[in-house]
DNA sequence: ACCTGAACACCGTTCAAGT
DNA sequence: ACCTGAACACCGTTCAAGT
C-alpha cells in the first residue's frame, strides 16, 4: 500500500505503464504548441500538463533551448517516407516539395523554429538526399544539383512561413485596408486589381505556380534529352 | 531653480531639445536589436537605455506588440528608393531583389518577425508596385505578373531568413558533422562530396543562382518579343 | 537516485498615486 | 496632463532540500 502510493505518485497523471522520457516530454509539447501556440509552451506550464514538478523536466532536457530541438526533432519525425518511387524528374520534385510544404504546414507554430534551427538529422536528410539524386539523375553535376534544390527548397519554406496565421478572410481584409490608402496615381496597378492581388499571395494556386517557374529554370539547366 | 530641475528630471539623459516620440523609442529599440537581438528588447530594457520609467513607453506605444510594428516601421524606412531606373525588365527585378535581400539581412533579428507581420506600408509596396509594372511592360497580365513577383519575393525571403544567424564556418562544421554520421550506402550524394555541399548552401553565389533560375522560369511565361 | 519547492532575476501590463 | 512606482501574474533556471 505505501509502495503503491509511492508509485503512484511518482508516475505521470496517465497511470500505470507512462515513464516519464524525452521524447514523451517532446511529444506533449508539440500537442501543446499545435493547440495554443509556441508562446504558450513553458516549462512550467508544459511539468503541469505532465503532472509533474517544473524541475523534473530537466533531469530530461537540458534546458529549454533542448526541449525545442526535441519539439522540432519529433515533429520532423512525422514526415513521410520521402522521396520513394519513381517517375520523371520534375514529377518527383513536385511531389517532395508538396510534402515538404505539408509538413511544415501540419505545424505551423514551428516554422520560424526551423528557421534558427535547421534540421540536419538522417530522417531530415533523406529528402534532400532524394532530391539531390534527381537532379543528377536528370543531368546536373551534384554542385549545380544542390544549388538547385536550394532554391526548391528556400521557395517552398519561405511560401510556408508566409502563410502560417490569420485566416484567409482576415487576410484578404488586411490586403484591402492598405490598399485602400495607397494614392492611384502613384500605385496604379497595385490599386487597380485589389480583389484579384489579394488573392494571389497564398494558397495552392500560388504555391504550385511558383513551383512550376522555378521547376522550368531548373529544366532550362539540363543537357537537352 | 526649482523649474530647471523639474525640466531636466522629465527629459530623456540626453540633454536639452529631445523629446520622447514614437519615433525615438522605435529608433532605439532597432539600435538594441540590431547590437543584442531580439530577445534582448523588453519594455523594461529599453526604458532604462532611454532613461525614463517603464510605464513612460505606454504614453507612446499601446503595448509590446505596437512597438515591434514601431520598430519594423523604422527598419523598412531605411530601405532606398525601390526601383528607380529603367533596363531591361531582367535586370531591374534583379536588383530590386538584391535590394531587398540587403534590407533584409541589414537587420537579421528582424526577418522573424516580418513573417508574421508582413509590412503593407505605402513605403514598402513601392517595391512590389515597381515589380509588377516591370513585370507587366514585359507582357504579363496582373494577376500572372503578382504571382510571379510573388514567387521572386518568397524565394529572396526564404533566403534571407535561413542565412541570419551564426557565422560561415560555424554553418560549415554544423554542416560537416551532421554528414558525417550518415551512412554511406543510403546517402551516397550527400556523404561524397561534403566540402563542395557545405559551402552551397549560403553566399552569393547561391543567391544568385536561385533568383537566375526563377527569372529563367518567369522568362518562359513572357510573349515571344 | 530521483524528484521538487523556494528563491532569484527577469518578463508585460494594470492600477493608483505622484508631480 | 504627463509620468511612474508598486503590484500582479507570469517566465527560466539555480540551489538546496526532500523522499
Amino acid at each position: 500500500m505505501a509502495v503503491e502510493m509511492t508509485t503512484r505518485n511518482r508516475l505521470p497523471r496517465e497511470g500505470a505503464g507512462e515513464q516519464l522520457s524525452r521524447e514523451q516530454i517532446a511529444a506533449t509539447a508539440l500537442a501543446l504548441v499545435d493547440r495554443e501556440g509556441l508562446e504558450a509552451l513553458s516549462m512550467r506550464r508544459l511539468a503541469q500538463e505532465m503532472g509533474t514538478g517544473t524541475m523534473t523536466l530537466y533531469g530530461y532536457v537540458r534546458d529549454k533551448d533542448d526541449l525545442l530541438d526535441a519539439v522540432i526533432d519529433a515533429a520532423a519525425a512525422e514526415s513521410p517516407a520521402w522521396g520513394e518511387g519513381d517517375g520523371p524528374w520534375r514529377d518527383r520534385l513536385t511531389s517532395l516539395m508538396r510534402e515538404l510544404r505539408r509538413g511544415l504546414e501540419r505545424h505551423p507554430a514551428l516554422i520560424q523554429l526551423r528557421l534558427r534551427r535547421p534540421i540536419m538529422t538522417p530522417g531530415a536528410l533523406r529528402g534532400t538526399e532524394a532530391g539531390l539524386q534527381v537532379l543528377v539523375a536528370a543531368g546536373l553535376d551534384p554542385v549545380e544539383a544542390s544549388r538547385a534544390f536550394r532554391t526548391l527548397f528556400l521557395y517552398t519554406f519561405g511560401f510556408a512561413a508566409f502563410v502560417t496565421e490569420g485566416g484567409r478572410e482576415e487576410h484578404r481584409a488586411q490586403v484591402r485596408a492598405a490598399f485602400a490608402v495607397l494614392p492611384p496615381e502613384d500605385y496604379p496597378l497595385l490599386t487597380s486589381s485589389v480583389e484579384e492581388l489579394a488573392d494571389v499571395l497564398g494558397g495552392d494556386e500560388q504555391f504550385e505556380f511558383g513551383l512550376a517557374r522555378v521547376l522550368d529554370g531548373i529544366e532550362a539547366r539540363l543537357p537537352a534529352a
